[in-house]
Parts: structure tokens; sequence; C-alpha cells
DNA sequence: GTGAAAGCGCTAACAC
DNA sequence: GTGTTAGCGCTTTCAC
């Protein structure tokens, strides 16, 4: 493997012009340069990236922590995010934390052991007090989930307003039994529950805590829920759901059982994912502006990137979020 | 930041003691040891990973080259690359090609620039031709995607076989005039479609050109798809396609036209994702055993890793594939 | 068991 | 414009 020096000797210059010219810096005489060319050429030769990042302090590498790749909500926003990075010269270092706290503390490592320059969370398993310190060691950004108490620049959505759009639609479809299904451990998951709720006591309406279904976040999830409510005698004719996905399923079983939708039961779905307007109700659905999201989180990140003053901002960037209106409901 | 050199002057010691702590070597006594990890820990001390790859000339890193992320055949088979690396200190360098030759071509010179110690291709945009020079820069593999004149080790499904499959069943269900949708750009979509007259063929069927679709791909393809076929005063009675979003987008568009699955037109996916189990009627399609594929292919990668001899196997490794029987046949 | 020293491949003052 | 030189932070012979 050819080395800089490889090209100098053979160009019959110093290490230096040579790197000159890797780097496109001026005052290189074009005499010089087509020599240096000319023996990178011959020599097969290209810059060792590691000898590179270890001289130049820095690795133009940002990691992405993701719960799982196979959440289709992600690699929505990865593109995204993967196409500002590359115009401006970085790499992204996609993370899967499979939710797993330890997994997610040993990438924040990534940035101690200078793997990466800066981080980006879409979902967030410990607090925030575990993770505060590795501020300190690059910049930090919360995208989609959040921490109130987060001293980092935060890019969201109103989760309270999205599930308060989505109940207020169920309520004023004439529906006063309505049941709560998503997830209630973050604090995206709280703020839909107060969206709901929210919607709920303006309308002079109480929630049975029989209705509320806490962890579900999957198809099986949906399917189960399904289930459960019609097992039930006093049953509610219409469910917010956290995801598309827990919508489907409910979907997909009410069919099986010969429930019909919306008549019996009316749908809510969160996301406006591609199967949401497959399923058959097209879903009713919340759309959450995922590539401005991540857009805007991949700015923030190359402005931080470029600033000195590392994490001085702790700014929230909130984007709008809407209804979609399909037939689920 | 502290260096390997302030940890070993504050624990009075070496670097070169330090450094075999941290790599766990044997031969260093207890008492050192305490002393150093001591040092670590009051100084904050993590390795440096640029300087480390430098000295040791490699990364631990593999590249992982995918179409899209969006394509929901891609995360499963990452997610399973990932857990297999993962079990061996290997890291996922993912890269989306957007199908594009040149950035194609650009992710391979991570492997000339030793930003990763070898690339996995899940799909191939370029030539052999182009690509061959590369396999001097650390092992591929080709995993899903294939070219026949590759002379690296191959991780695939039978693809001619699976396109049989379905393509008979529809058959045996009485089905004799046929529509094809699916790529035949790549080898595996030129695969897809041998097994498909090979099945006709053998039947004593023609196919009419006129159902031949060969670049659709996605769910709005299908969509089309459905629409063209129906203006046609000649029409398929079943269509066999190359992916599961080509299936749904059809059978969606099939309901808004009030045209019904499967008596009007029956429908065959490929892949069977989530989706395809969620569509109404449930979708008929080929099982790929994607898990599998990622496993196999990881193993290979870190059994030429930890040979000395780069590439110099050329085997191709053939998973079995299935037809799952639903409702849209 | 431990330390000294060389060097992985590159960049950026600094001098000329 | 160009070359000399001093590291970036680490691992690994080679002595002892």
């Amino acid at each position: 493997m050819a080395t800089i020096e490889d090209v100098a000797k053979l160009a019959g210059l110093s290490r230096s012009t040579v790197s000159r010219v890797i780097n496109h810096h001026p005052y290189v005489s074009e005499k010089k340069k087509q020599l240096v060319y000319a023996a990178m050429k011959q020599l097969e030769y290209y810059p060792n990236s590691s000898a590179q990042r270890l001289r130049r302090q820095k690795t133009d590498t940002i990691a992405v922590l993701v719960p799982r790749l196979t959440n289709p909500f992600f690699p929505v926003l990865i593109e995204e995010l993967d196409l500002v990075a590359v115009e401006h010269g970085l790499q992204l270092l996609i993370c899967q934390t499979q939710q797993n706290e330890e997994k997610e503390l040993s990438f924040l490592n990534l940035l101690k052991t200078k793997q990466v320059d800066g981080l980006i969370f879409t979902a967030i398993e410990n607090d925030w007090e575990t993770i505060a310190p590795y501020k300190e060691w690059g910049p930090i950004i919360l995208c989609n989930e959040y921490k109130s108490e987060a001293t980092v620049p935060i890019v969201r959505l109103n989760q309270v307003k999205g599930s308060y759009l989505g109940t207020k639609h169920l309520i004023e479809s004439g529906h006063t039994k309505i049941a709560f299904c998503g997830g209630t451990e973050s604090e995206l998951g709280i703020d839909r529950k107060k969206g709901f709720m929210k919607a709920m006591e303006e309308a002079g309406l109480i929630m049975s805590e029989d209705w509320f279904f806490p962890s579900s976040y999957s198809i099986d999830c949906g399917k189960d829920i399904l289930k459960t409510l019609f097992a039930m005698k006093n049953r509610p004719t219409a469910v917010f759901t956290g995801s598309d996905e827990i919508a489907a399923g409910i979907i997909k079983e009410a069919k099986s059982l010969g429930v019909s939708i919306p008549d019996e039961l009316a749908v809510i779905g969160f996301d406006d994912q591609p199967i949401a307007e497959l399923m058959e109700p097209a879903l009713t659905t919340i759309q959450q502006p995922v590539k401005d999201m991540g857009k805007k989180t991949m700015e923030v990140m190359v402005s931080m990137l470029n600033s000195d003053i590392v994490n001085d901002q702790d700014q929230i960037y909130e984007l709008p979020i809407r209804l979609v209106k399909r037939q689920s409901v």
C-alpha cells in the first residue's frame, strides 16, 4: 500500500507538497501538481483515513442512535439525515440500540473514543442524568424523542398537539368511548397521553383505565388489543393508537373477527407511513414531518460542529404536525 | 483529552504497560494493573480510536451497501448482519447507494482509504469488471444480488426457483393468462424472469409482451400496472410480481376500481414482508430467508477477515426459498 | 514483567 | 511556492 512518502519520492517532491495537492491547497504550481497526480495514479495511492483522522483530530462522522431499523419510521429519518450529512462531507454511523440501555451507553462511548464527532438521539433509553456528562465529548442533539431536562438542542414535534388533534377528531365524529394505545415510558408517550386527556376533558369525557394499553407498539400488539377489547362487555367505539403499526394490527384482527371498521370501531394511527394508505379501510392518522425533522437536525449538527462553542445552545425546534383524514374513522 | 502518556505519567509507569492493560495482555502484575485503572479513571481516559486504527492497520468496520433503507427488505437484512458483526467486535457502516453507480463507486473507495476492512454488496449497480479490481483492497462479498462473473463469495437465493414456484402455483390454480412485473436489469431480475418463463413453458403457455412490466418496484408502480392492465381489452387473470410492494399497490388500486382479488385478478408477491399479511386479501408470496442470508454473509466475512488469504474463495452459498399461500391467489 | 524507542501515515507550522 | 520538522496517540518489537 502506497503512502504519501512513496508518492513524494516518485514525484521528486516533499510530503508537504503532496499533502497540499491532496487537500487542494492553493499555492502549488501547476507543474508540480501534475507531477503529484501522475505519481498518485501510478502508485494507486489513496490517503489513509485513519492517519488523517488522527492528525486532524476529527472523523467527519456522526453517530445516529435509533431503536431499530425495522421500525419503518427510522429509515425515512435516516435517509434525510444522510442526505444533508453528505452535502457537508459527513458520514453517518447508524447505531441500533435495540431499546437497550447498555447498548445506548456503549454507543455514547463512540464520542469518548473519538470514533465520531457528534451524536444524534432519535430515541432515548437512559436518564438524562446519565447522558448529560457525554456532552463534554462532542455535540449531542435530540431528534424526535426528547427529555425536557435535556440541555442540548432538540428537534421535535408537538406530540401533545398530535394526539389532541386525533382524539378531537374522534370525538367530533361522535365517539365518547375511546381507548388509548401507545407507550408512556418516554416523555413523547406521556405527552401523547396528555393530548388525549386534554381532548377528552374538554369534551367532558372520562377515560376508562380498562381501555388504556400503555406498552403497545407493534402489529401484533394491535391484534391483541382488538381481541382484548372485543372480549369486554363494555367496550369503546373508537381507539387512538401511537403508531400505524398498532392501528394496522387492530384493523387486521378486526377483519378476521368480522368486526367492521369504522362502524363498530373507529381507529386512528400515528405517522402516516405507506401502510396507512394501503390498509382497508385506509388509515386516518397523524402525519409527522419526518424529513423536515431530519433536515433541521443535521443542519443544527453542522452548525454546532463548525462553532467552537460546543453545545452552547439548548434550543427547541418544534415542527408542525397534522391530521390526515381517511376512512378508518 | 487525556492520552496514554498522561495515564502512564500519573500511574508512574510506561506507555507500554498502560497499553498492555488496555489490551488485556497477560504478564502485567496485578498491582500495576490497578495503578493503571485508577489513573485511567481519574483522567477519564479513553483510547483514541483513530490512533489505534492507524497503528493496528485495521478498522474493524465493514461497509454494507444497500440501495435504500426505506425498502423494508434491507433493514431486516442489516439487523441480522449487525447482530453477527457485533458478536465478532465489528462495526457496520451502512451506505445507501440510492441506486447510483457513482455513489456505489465512491463507497468502494472506503476500502482504498482504509475506512473499512471489508465490504458487502446487497445490490449491485456497476459492472463486475468495474468492481473486480477493488478485491485487492479487502474482502468483498455479494449478498442477495449477484453477478455470475463475480469472483468473490456469494450468498444468495435461487431466484429462478422462487419465481418458478410462484408462477407454477398460479398455473395450478387454473390461470393461463399471467402478467409479469419485476426488474430485469440485474441478474436477480433476469433469473426471476427465467423461472417465470420456465413454469410457463412447462405448462405450454406463452407470455404476452403486453403483460410484461420490467421496471416496476414500488407501491405506485403496482397501482399504475393495475390501471394499465384494466385498460386492456385482452387482459391477464393473474399477475406475478417481484415484490410485496408492487403486489400491495396492485391490490390497493384494484379495490379503488372495484376489481375483485383474487376472483378477477390473482396476485402473488415476493419477500413476505409484514405488509403481505396485512393486505386484504392477505398476499400469497415467495418467502426469502433474509435473516439466514445475513447470518451466513457475516460469518463468511469474518472468516475472510481472519484468514490471510484475501478473497481466495469464490464459493456460492445458496439458501432455500419457498412459497407462502394466503388469499391473493 | 516492564520500559525505551521506533514508527503507523498524515498535516501544519515554520523557515526559506 | 516548497521543504524540513515535529508531532497526532497508539502498539509492538527488542532489550533488560
